[in-house]
RNA sequence: CGGGGUGUAGCGCAGUUUGGUAGCGCGCAUCGUUCGGGACGAUGAGGUCGCAGGUUCGAAUCCUGUCACCCCGACCA
């Protein structure tokens, strides 16, 4: 295509508020455009290719192991979310509206409810399972904060798939194809990623794994073996129990210890390390249907509550800081809590950590007091609520673990029969009974892949794509539009291999060399080929983007040669770079 | 929702303290000179100063309200 034809509003400019390389990059290359709106976002003709060829690297993929493409209505009835129990519990992000009858309707942020709702229709029978249905459309989820341009905006391209099962077994059979298609479209699109063990989170549903792409700017901290390839979400990590090895106590029993609220304070007022210290944080537990009540969750003292995980535990929606007030309430008083002497009235977990601790230190529930020598009970449950720091062991194989930063690219879930038993998806079995389906589900957020291609592939001076989802795979510069010998090679070129491949040529009369090349190290084109002053001495010169490294050709009397001596070094080139 | 910040030309900003003709850079248009790393000169187009109300002879500037956007914390592809 000629850029002299195309709307690629390139800029020196941004607005200051775009902070990361990815939003700086998409706007200045004139890839995107605000729409005005915070998270809302136009794709521009640079921007709908780069999405269009990564697109089309999901659906190729997906299509290969023999899922189908459909495409769901956008605006979904309220009364299937109703049926799901969603309707309440999606909270704020879910944007609801009526039409003009006022039947009430939701823009849908994912869709289980309309999937299960079109196979519980059409599908009946164990002969016809399983099915696996996907679609790659706009998802709108109104959210809290967006930010950092395509990384967290509320409107995003979304591939969602769904799979039904006669049973558990063959769900897991379609996971585990999942996790390996999955990375094959990561690794196509020339992502350094990892699979982690992650939470279900709103989606609901048992086993889930996440496609964490490696970055400084990710959202997620991931929690990865430094030995074998155990990694995790932060929010689901596990560790190996830490050694515990208490030192004996000068003094047991209750022990009077004013001013000491913290943990810090706690151990150094006994000369113990934290680690045999036990700590009480109090949050007040969100239920379903605006219920609330205050938990109490028991910690080793060096360690940190996951609020995740503790939700998890006591199956609430949410957690919020307990004040001292309604501490209060309970008799408790903040700083002094501890295990002992509860009513029962009050709600208490143990985390894993404090397992058959003993010689501990603990609150006495009075303000001043604390208990010295507190054995933690064998008899209670315990569940697992720290988070998992820098330097635990790994539950695998123990060696130590670490945090890093990922961007969230893909989540795939084992929902089992978490929408079609309340949804009444069924199906008849061999012997004509009817059961729920087995379900799984699988997402990548697809406009998200091009924040996070460039956070991983961009230098000081722009982006730079990946093969499979640059724009174009070359770019023919015209040093100088009025150099008559220049013209008619860059002219020719063109011609001959604008059809062989993807070829922008920056024909542009107006512009000069200078501005030509910084627009192409902007929009990030993996070769330019120079046709400038070299034609004088019968050459062009190849420019790789990732590297700067150039390549020169000679032109023969037979342009035709020419382009073809060319896209066999491109092809070399491509082969090479991986 | 809590805390912080910003709204002035398509983009980036100054002007607001101390009320008085709305400015600069980039970009855009025309002409000329340039032409291998974001050229130069000349001329020109483009703004209800986020919105509403108030104070005043007079408001981008002061007051009140409101909206939007951005950044830091609780959610998610």
């Amino acid at each position: 295509m000629r850029f002299s034809k195309l709307l690629i509003p390139t800029v020196k400019e941004v607005p200051s508020d775009a902070q990361l390389p990815s939003h700086i990059y998409l706007l200045r290359g004139g890839f995107i455009q605000n729409a005005g709106g915070s998270g809302l976002y136009n794709f521009l003709p640079l921007g709908k290719r780069v999405l269009d060829k990564v697109r089309r690297v999901v659906k190729e993929e997906l299509d290969r192991v023999g899922c189908q493409e459909v495409s769901l209505a956008f605006v979904t009835p309220a009364s299937l979310w109703q049926e799901s129990g969603r309707y309440e519990k999606y909270g704020k992000e879910l944007l609801r509206f009526k039409d003009r009858k006022e039947n009430e309707f939701v823009l849908g942020p994912t869709h289980e409810e309309m999937m299960v709702n079109l196979v519980r229709q059409s599908v009946k029978s164990y002969k016809q399972l399983p099915q696996h249905l996907y679609q790659i459309n706009w998802k709108f989820r109104d959210e809290v904060r967006p930010r950092y341009g395509l990384m967290r905006g509320r409107e995003f391209l979304m591939q969602d798939g769904y799979s039904f099962h006669v049973d558990e077994t063959d769900m897991k059979r379609e996971f585990a194809l999942m996790e390996e298609t999955y990375k094959r479209i990561f690794r196509r699109l020339g992502l350094d990623f990892r699979v982690v063990e992650a939470d279900s989170g709103a989606i609901g549903g048992s086993g889930s794994k996440e496609f964490m792409v490696l970055a400084e700017s990710g959202e997620d901290t991931l929690v990865v073996c430094k030995s074998c390839d155990y990694g995790a979400n932060i929010e689901a990590a596990k560790r190996a129990a830490p050694a515990y090895t208490p030192k004996p106590l000068s003094q047991e029993g209750k022990v009077a210890t004013p001013g000491t609220t913290s943990i810090e304070a706690v151990a150094r007022f006994f000369d113990v390390d934290a680690t045999q210290t036990l700590k009480i944080v109090a949050k007040e537990a969100h239920f379903e249907g605006g219920k609330s009540e205050i938990v109490l969750f028991a910690l080793r003292g060096d360690d940190a509550l996951q609020e995740v995980k503790a939700c998890n535990a006591v199956g609430a929606d949410d957690l919020s800081d307990a004040s001292e007030a309604q501490l209060e309430a309970l008799g408790l008083p903040a700083g002094y809590l501890g295990p002992v002497g509860l009513s029962d009235e009050v709600k208490i977990c143990f985390d894993e950590a404090l397992r058959g601790a003993t010689a501990m230190v603990c609150g006495a529930n009075e303000a001043g007091y604390h208990i010295a020598g507190y054995a933690v009970p064998e008899d209670i449950t315990f569940v697992d609520i720290a988070e998992v720091r820098e330097g635990d062991r790994c539950v695998h194989c123990g060696a130590e673990l670490t945090h890093t930063k990922g961007i969230e690219v893909g989540h795939i879930f084992q929902l089992g029969t978490r929408y079609s038993e309340p949804l009444k998806c069924e199906f008849l079995d061999e012997n004509g009974k009817a059961k729920p389906m087995v379900m799984g589900t699988y997402g990548i957020g697809v406009s998200r892949l091009l924040a996070a291609i460039i956070e991983q592939h961009h230098d000081d001076k722009g982006c730079i794509w990946t093969k499979e989802s640059a724009p174009f795979t070359l770019e023919i510069i015209l040093g100088d539009a009025k150099n008559e010998r220049a013209k008619e090679v860059a002219e020719s070129l063109y011609e001959v291999i604008g059809d062989r491949i993807e070829v922008l040529y920056d024909d542009r009369a107006k512009e000069r060399f200078g501005a030509k090349m910084k627009d192409f190290e902007l929009m990030g084109i993996p070769f330019a080929l120079i046709v400038g002053k070299g034609v004088n001495d019968g050459k062009v010169e190849l420019v790789e983007r990732a590297n700067g490294e150039r390549h020169y050709l000679e032109i023969g009397d037979d342009l035709a040669e020419t382009a073809e001596a060319l896209l066999a070094t491109i092809a070399d080139l491509q082969s090479k770079r991986g």
